[in-house]
DNA sequence: CGGATTCTTGATCACACTCAAGGAGCGTGG
DNA sequence: CCACGCTCCTTGAGTGTGATCAAGAATCCG
């Protein structure tokens, strides 16, 4: 998007760094600008009353959080690790939304792609079986990377098992015996600390379709 | 929606009965037209292989299924009711919304509030224990209502228990026990089939925030 | 190096799911 | 209009799975 808003005419931008758990936003703050991922990863997230938490979404480079038209922030946005993003004003967007039917069509694209993922994602928490959302969850993160895909590749997971826990819908206990569990089938193989390799593309995908396989 | 598309000079549009389990779409059909519902309740639903199957949401008057540049359908569709629905060609509301701007703050009205829905549903999903789902379920029935709701009023629960237990990922039989036990504890009342009175609004909403009550 | 955080694993428990059976409600056709 | 069959609802009993509780190991970071 960087490239598109920088393009326009009224082009200004600032860049915002946050430190790991830094704050971008509280829930139900006015949101002022909306913003790009520029480096590191965020977790947007919300928080029930007697301090369930619930994390919404990861965002890493090229994603973008908040939307035209929200007024007021959805959720919380925390960084995850240290964190660079770029903040455009809601305002301008909204401007070059009206005025240019190029920069809409992002927009929308954008929108259509996270409501494909919100859906996925609902599947996950109200029908799957945890090693099936956790191999969803390990899946999802190959999305990120550039494409061909070979059988064995590594993926970056910055977030804590509490994080992927909390986005899962499941303990933290759980996740990190789902994850022992498939580094004993020969699925994945911790790397370094917040690196996976994954050793059996096809096996993660028939767990995370139907878990076919036990 | 309607008025706002009828006023434009394009206009055309055409009407859709859906009988009772009518399909008005299967998941991944290329989408050709935009709905809005005008009379009766749609689900719109997403199935695993083996079968398991997950409720995104129930539509009722007024609302809109499919959105522009959504080119395949992202979830089936499926009357929960008799049904009909006004239906929009795609490329017409797109062409709509490039040239007017009053058009496409109304479309972005609508992806606003669809989601700030999804993101209370996955809470919802992933946090919420089953009294707790069901409540805010129970809730969010009084949003479809024109406003200004007292303490006592009736809900209108077109769906089956099995449908609402596959929109809060538990089992009809626990949608069912909850239920139940929202009755003796005089929250709610069965008036006639598929309609109950909401007797305590603050029991429920209780409830449904943190469950202090049990 | 020391303290905090995160991860791992085990033991136990509780809650929601599964299985089951009976009843109520509804639509259809005789 | 009633009888029949189907779907949906209700409730109970028993089970299993993921949550909870707990303790130790590993890793991170100042």
């Amino acid at each position: 998007m960087e490239a598109d808003v920088r393009r326009s005419s009224t082009f200004k931008s600032s860049v915002r760094n946050l430190k790991k758990h830094g704050i971008l936003l509280h829930d139900g703050d006015d949101l002022t600008h909306i913003y790009e991922m520029a480096s590191g990863t965020v977790k947007t997230t919300k928080m029930l009353a007697d301090g369930r938490q619930m994390v919404i979404g990861f965002y890493g480079r090229g994603d973008i959080i908040g939307m035209p038209y929200e007024t007021k922030a959805l959720c919380s946005a925390e960084a995850v690790t240290d964190a660079t993003l770029l903040c455009y004003p809601i305002k301008q967007i909204e401007d070059l939304m009206e005025r240019s039917a190029k920069f809409y069509r992002l927009m929308l694209q954008l929108i259509t792609k996270e409501r494909y993922e919100r859906v996925d994602h609902m599947v996950a928490l109200g029908r799957k079986k945890p090693t099936e959302r956790v191999a969803s969850f390990l899946l999802k993160q190959k999305d990120t990377l550039p494409s061909e895909i070979p059988e064995t590749y590594s993926v970056n997971l910055p977030m804590s098992q509490t994080d992927i826990a909390d986005y899962l819908g499941l303990t933290q206990e759980t996740v990190c015996r789902v994850l022992s569990q498939f580094k004993r089938q020969g699925f994945i193989k911790a790397t370094h600390s917040h690196e996976i390799k994954i050793h059996s593309l096809t096996s993660l995908q028939a767990t995370a379709d139907v878990g076919l396989l036990h």
